[in-house]
DNA sequence: TCCTTTGGCTAATTTGAATTAGCTTTATTA
DNA sequence: TAATAAAGCTAATTCAAATTAGCCAAAGGA
């Protein structure tokens, strides 16, 4: 298969694992299956490996981000899928999501790999504001000022209510990302949670 | 002033900027003011001075850990300072420890180095939990506790109640570790959520 | 005062990782 | 089928960072 896409894969991967400055190309090559000075038939440096991880990053956060925005900017025509919201459809929302997060090989890769180069660059310091902090409270805000309107849930500030559905998820999503062996115990607390923050604005409103 | 306490505070800043791997021993010098070789008259190596540290980050967190279980191990009695309990209370801890995250800058610096080294040892990884997860929310949830029991409070899961007083607030430290200027703004949406969080456990139970 | 320790320096030395040179094989295509 | 390009390899080369050697000055205590 192609290998300049695998090195990339690879590259990806040791990133995530110990951060840029602690993998050495050796290691990269040996994990694709040839040797170091091959790579430069491919990438003019390990930095040019960087780059065009980053440049992949970019186009599917851009995709991605266009999805969700799909046919204009009404983030309100997507949330119908919810329309019944039962205490059970938030739960398998955000044990979904929170499971996506933890499950989805290259999702997983990236985060990681930002979490380590987060304060050395200032653009990966956005793109990971905007992928775990923004865009996920913009859309739920969405998802829930929808319900609200349909009377579904109580409540006079979605976003603020969108932070405490959310908060949680990435609470538990940084733990499990350095002690995956919690995956469970978070799951079980997030189900709890959930269950709690629908009956509480299921009640009421004031 | 002592150069071997400052070798430390010069190699710790560098360190949660940019990880181990990426400091070179020659920066520490020169952030003390001495030359390369000679911090080798007080440390025998780079990993040296990184162990150094952890075993400084060891010692604090056992500190800190014994002074919040003082004189035997009932958080309870702790609580007692928020024995009151109004909404501007909780708005008070809640933000007091937000700004204890961002602005101390011991722990702020060491908790930008495990970000940085969490994935590369199993005990960094637990140091962070334990610091950012666990005990925030066993103190939080003690806290809980006793003001359900005084009845200042309504909620049957004092834990749950501390995942979501606390979550939003760990949420917000990593945005501005990240990009300090948000921190006014994170800043308003934490006093708004907890102005929430109080509202909606002042008035149910269920 | 003299001797020893401490902590600094400059000038090597070592080490190891990144990159380049240049050869070889295989696949493609004119 | 000959020429060329693509992609691998081994053996240098380069380069920079960590560390060591060995000298020197100041401090401080016998």
């Amino acid at each position: 298969m192609d290998t300049k896409k695998k090195i990339l894969d690879v590259a990806l991967t040791l990133f995530s694992e110990k951060g840029y400055g602690n993998v050495y190309v050796g290691q990269i090559a040996e994990g694709v299956g040839i040797k170091a000075p091959s790579l430069y038939k491919h990438y003019k440096s390990k930095q040019d490996i960087f780059d065009a991880i980053l440049d992949e990053m970019r186009e599917r956060y851009n995709k991605k981000a266009a999805d969700l925005n799909l046919d204009g900017n009404d983030i309100l025509t997507d949330s119908k899928v919810y329309t019944n919201a039962s205490e059970d459809d938030l739960v398998k929302m955000g044990t979904g999501l929170f499971s996506f997060f933890l499950h989805d090989e290259y999702e997983c890769k990236f985060r990681k790999m930002l979490t380590l180069e987060q304060f050395s660059d200032k653009e990966l310091a956005e793109l990971f504001s905007n992928q775990y902090f923004d865009d996920p409270l913009k859309y739920q805000s969405g998802m829930l000022q929808f319900l609200i309107m349909q009377g579904k849930l109580k409540g006079d500030d979605a976003d603020i209510m969108a932070l405490q559905f959310f908060s949680p998820i990435y609470l538990f999503m940084t733990v499990c990302d350095r002690q995956p062996e919690r995956e469970k115990e978070c799951l079980q607390k997030l189900e709890k949670h959930i269950r709690q923050f629908s009956r509480i604005y299921k009640g009421e409103d004031k």
